[in-house]
RNA sequence: GCGCCUGUGGCGAAAUUGGUAUACGCGCCAGACUUAGGAUCUGGUGAAGCGAUUCGUGCAGGUUCGAGUCCUGUCAGGCGCACCA
């Protein structure tokens, strides 16, 4: 019988559908296992060869502990809210939620055809109401909760209110966006407008005015991790600074828990290690200066306190508030000019530029250490939202000090012995402290830095620094609130409607707040975001429904929030979602929290570090305060998939004509080069030209310069794209060689993490390789010839040695080794022409979590009932894999001469001898002495001479 | 600039974690069956040499009886962060 994947695979899938093989229920008796992919965005052009990589990956380990005996949870939904859509809306006319609609619809397809193991009884879409209204939830949960730091953890808002009419602001030890101070008798006396006022400085989801990337060509904020080099990631429009009222997500609360939960998960260390930069924790001392001759002070930040000797100026960002404190009437223009001339560098100039600019204040700070003067100087270099948005320069220590002290004069003092300081800054955080202070000079109390080490002295001056009262031991981080609102129509709508100005929830039981339509998705004229051109978007507070924009006359009747969320929203929680997806009284009901957990392996692409990674770690640690998810860290382990790249074909027009040469030739020409569709060039990278022809208009009378009579084309190894036309499409290789070639090839091609480019070539060796599996189980005559003879010695031994091999693999997930190791197994059965029902069915379920469709119609043909995904795994034996002989190597002196043969249970005394009888030693051993023998077992015999 | 990762045949890649380097697949060569082959099967395939042998894991050292693997330095490529004080 021929190897008919066409038909199998029809058949499978079909059953498999019929009989929800894959769905599955909370099992109090199995263990479980949640494995997970990260969920598309499903998009206009479908799936390509590289989206599955992951998939396949994580199905066949989820396969894998189904046959171990786990309750496996695979769950599989979308992503749905995106601005492709909104962009083909906005360019078409087509409703998000239709071209969303059909584009799922085409994922779905290709997704079926590859043959995964999805409960898709368990599907989300981000974009569906019943999925939102979670995701709206978890914002008014935000919005209604602080950060403590004392108890570790978010808190009820009113609890907080409570606390500050009873006490005040005095001592808080919260998560704020200022330092407050507000009394019990302020507060009492404060209108409710004030009150909210006050709350909003600690609420988790705040509306806060803040520097925002503002892209004006997607016409909307972005958060950092959107922005690359100044442009936005989706799009490459130009991104500018500017301040806006925005939604914020206070992530920067829980900053040190982010940072303290890498080190109990598994992920790869690339993947920590970025994280850890994200988060960016710096540890250093905050130092108050006062301005000299005034009655005023500022704070900055500094991480090398040890350096306070050698200060020789102060430099303030150029938003800072100090700036107009500071700047003195003589000063002003000069500032006020340098202001300007900053607001209008945008951050790429910023970056690129490098230039060094400032301007004097005017005033001068007085070093408390020493009471020296030292001038307050303005500059771009310092930014304003890190730190105090102040520093005290130390040129001596600090590259961008010193490049800033040359440009202007500025004095330079060294502070450790030997550092040369002539030609570039000292910034090594190592050497003997001297110069602290420099001899002669008085410093506070006689505190003296020298002689110790830099360790010690940065040790010491903080400890002073407390001390003294002149500031305080701070850690700072670099993680940035995240921004959480966008100009956008398609995405999850706000639950928030303002009264006074200030922003209020719609119920709870109100949600969700669905999408409005709207007639247009562009902003309205005034500039506001698109929802501003729905008819119906205004809250009655009386009705608790939503109404006609009309009828807003902010007594009962308020407007709704017009931004909607961001992407990260809808894909922050949805892996607890799918534990639970039809619970509309629950995000996940507890019972079903408390039996998946979280997930036990989580695979998708590294581009997420510092987005999704840090997004949903974050909101799920909100989620587990709140007692809602009962596991801290919701991805235990981590593997990120690697990209697979296209490998794109160029033919070589001469310019100015419509003649084309070959490869080869293309030297001797003026030439440019262009993409051409792969699907027109064949092995050998030969071009199709009569396709080339045909396949546009402008190349049909093109002509061709061949060599050796073919047309050869180039290649590069790019990005898979539709622009560059070197798609490949699962379809195609379904259509084919069937999907079970295609998720072993898949997996064959490396190491999972690892980037490479599609090769269709090699992909015949996957198919041989299944087509000869699938005949061990017939003969000539094509009827299934499996017997029930006891199997050979050989045939055991091969098939254990397999079955070692492949579930070794299964925990690194090394599928490309296993891969190998079933074309070994399968050629050395045929070899033996191993008949044996024994050893082939122990193949098939070995086979199962690699290619599903084949091994199902197998394990039928063998006369099995039930499917082979729940047959269990088979074990190995150890002893049938010991061999009667084992072959030594026998080296000399540490290189390898001959070989020998001696049983395996030879002792290491037999073992030398037979290497020193064997007839080629004595030619190694002249004229030299044995000094010893060693024997490493089952490998090598070294014979140690002098 | 700082941090992380990777360098092995013509190509994708293995190597029992310090033990016969190049498994497995592609490609290539030869043979078989064919009217035919971009089908199938069998064998060969790191380099040099007729050969025994010698040389071979980016480069240079080191530790070891023995190094692709460990250590030091260096070069190249990739990724992340980057006026973060």
């Amino acid at each position: 019988m021929d190897y008919n994947f066409t038909d199998i695979e029809a058949r499978w899938r079909k059953r498999w559908a019929d009989e929800k093989v894959y769905a599955v229920k909370e099992d109090a008796t199995r263990p479980k296992y949640y494995v997970l992919s990260m969920f598309p965005y499903p998009s206009g052009a479908g799936l390509h060869v590289g989206h599955p990589l992951g998939y396949i990956a994580a199905d066949i380990y989820a396969r894998y502990k189904r046959n171990r005996g786990y309750n496996v949870l695979q769950p599989m939904g979308y992503d749905a809210y995106g601005l492709p859509a909104e962009q083909y809306a906005i360019q078409t006319g087509q409703h998000p939620a239709v071209t969303t609609e059909q584009n799922i619809a085409r994922y779905r397809e290709q997704l079926d055809l590859i043959g995964f193991s999805f409960d898709w009884s368990r599907e989300v879409r981000t974009c569906a109401p019943r999925y939102y209204k979670w995701t709206q939830w978890a914002f008014q949960r935000m919005f209604n909760s602080f950060y403590c730091y004392n108890c570790g953890k978010a808190q009820p808002i009113d609890k907080l209110a409570a606390r500050i009419a009873q006490k005040g602001t005095a001592g808080l030890n919260v998560a704020q966006t200022q330092p407050l101070d507000v009394t019990p008798q302020q507060w009492a006396d404060m209108t409710e407008r004030e009150r909210q006022e006050v709350l909003m400085n600690y609420r988790l989801a705040y509306l806060g005015e803040t520097m925002v990337n503002w892209c004006a060509g997607l016409g909307t904020v972005l958060a950092n991790d959107e922005v690359v080099d100044g442009v936005s990631v989706r799009g490459g429009f130009p991104v500018e600074q500017k301040k806006m009222k925005q939604w914020c997500l206070r992530i920067s609360a829980y900053a040190q828990r982010l940072l303290d939960g890498l080190d109990t998960i598994d992920w790869s260390d690339s993947i920590k290690e970025t994280q850890r930069n994200w988060i960016g924790r710096s540890e250093g001392a905050e130092v108050t200066f006062k301005v000299a001759g005034r009655d005023e002070s500022f704070v900055i930040f500094t991480t090398r306190a040890d350096t306070i000797f050698g200060v020789t100026f102060m430099v303030l960002a150029p938003e800072s508030e100090l700036v107009q404190t500071l700047t003195t009437p003589e000063q002003k223009a000069a500032v006020d000019a340098y202001l300007e001339e900053v607001k209008h560098r945008t951050e790429l100039d910023r970056m690129a530029g490098k230039k060094v600019t400032g301007v004097f204040t005017g005033s001068y700070a007085v070093n408390p250490f020493t009471g020296d003067e030292i001038p307050v100087w303005v500059s771009d270099y310092v930014l304003a939202g890190y730190g105090t948005g102040a520093i005290m320069a130390v040129p001596a220590h600090d590259s961008r000090d010193y490049a800033f002290a040359r440009k202007f004069g500025l004095p330079v003092v060294p502070l450790i012995e030997g550092a040369d300081v002539t030609e570039e800054s000292f910034e090594a955080k190592e050497g003997i402290v001297t110069n602290s202070p420099a001899e002669g000079k008085q410093s506070l109390d006689g505190f003296s830095l020298n002689g110790l080490s830099v360790k010690e002295a940065i040790a010491a001056t903080k400890r002073f620094v407390e001390e003294k009262g002149l500031g305080r031991v701070k850690v700072n981080f670099r993680l940035r609130d995240a921004i959480f609102s966008r100009q956008r129509y398609w995405g999850e709508p706000f639950p928030v409607y303002y009264k006074d100005g200030m922003p209020y929830m719609i119920p709870e039981a109100c949600l969700p707040l669905t999408l409005p339509e709207v007639d247009k998705f562009l902003p309205t004229e005034t500039g506001e975001p698109p929802l501003g051109n729905a008819a119906k978007w205004a809250w009655d507070t009386a009705a608790n429904t939503v109404v006609e924009n009309a009828r807003i006359d902010n007594a009962t009747v308020f407007p709704l929030e017009l931004s909607t969320m961001p992407g990260f929203a809808g894909s922050s929680a949805y892996y607890l979602r799918y534990m639970d997806p039809h619970d509309d009284d629950a995000l996940v009901s507890p019972q079903a929290d408390q039996y998946w957990q979280a997930v036990d392996l989580y695979v998708g692409g590294s581009e997420h570090a510092t987005g999704h990674l840090i997004y949903s770690r974050f909101w799920n640690k909100f989620l587990h305060d709140l007692g809602v998810s009962c596991i801290e860290e919701p991805f235990a382990k981590l593997v990120n998939q690697g990209m697979i790249q296209g490998r794109s074909n160029f033919v070589y027009r001469i310019k100015g004509t419509n003649r084309f040469v070959s490869l080869g030739l293309k030297d001797k020409y003026d030439v440019t080069p262009i993409h051409v569709d792969i699907s027109l060039v064949g092995g050998g990278d030969v071009l199709d030209t009569e396709a080339f022809r045909q396949w546009r208009p402008e190349y049909a009378d093109a002509e061709f310069e061949l060599e050796d009579g073919k047309y050869v084309c180039g290649w590069a190894v790019e990005k898979m794209s539709k622009s560059m036309f070197n798609v490949s499409n699962p379809d195609n290789v379904i259509a084919k060689y069937g999907a079970d070639t295609l998720r072993l090839y898949e997996m064959f091609l490396g190491p999972i993490t690892q980037s490479k480019p599609w090769d269709q070539n090699g992909i015949d060796g996957c198919f041989r390789f299944l087509r000869r599996a699938w005949n061990l189980f017939f003969d000539k005559q094509g009827n299934l010839a499996v017997t029930d003879d006891a199997p050979t010695k050989e045939a055991l031994k091969s098939i254990h040695k397999l079955t070692k091999k492949v579930t070794e693999d299964m925990e690194e997930m090394s599928y490309n080794t296993s891969v190998a190791a079933f074309m070994i197994c399968v050629s050395e059965l045929a070899a033996q022409k191993c008949r044996s029902r024994e050893v082939l069915e122990r193949l098939v379920v070995l086979l199962s979590p690699f290619a599903p469709f084949v091994t199902c119609e197998l394990w039928q043909l063998l006369g099995h009932k039930e499917i082979v995904f729940d047959a269990p795994w088979p074990t190995w034996d150890e002893a049938c894999l010991k061999e009667d002989t084992v072959t030594l190597g026998v080296s000399f002196n540490g290189k390898t001469r001959f070989t020998i043969d001696v049983a395996a249970d030879a002792t290491p005394d037999e073992v030398q001898a037979t290497a020193l009888a064997h007839e080629a030693a004595p030619r190694y051993m002249e004229g030299k002495q044995l000094v010893k023998v060693i024997v490493v077992p089952r490998r090598i015999v070294n014979i140690v001479l002098k």
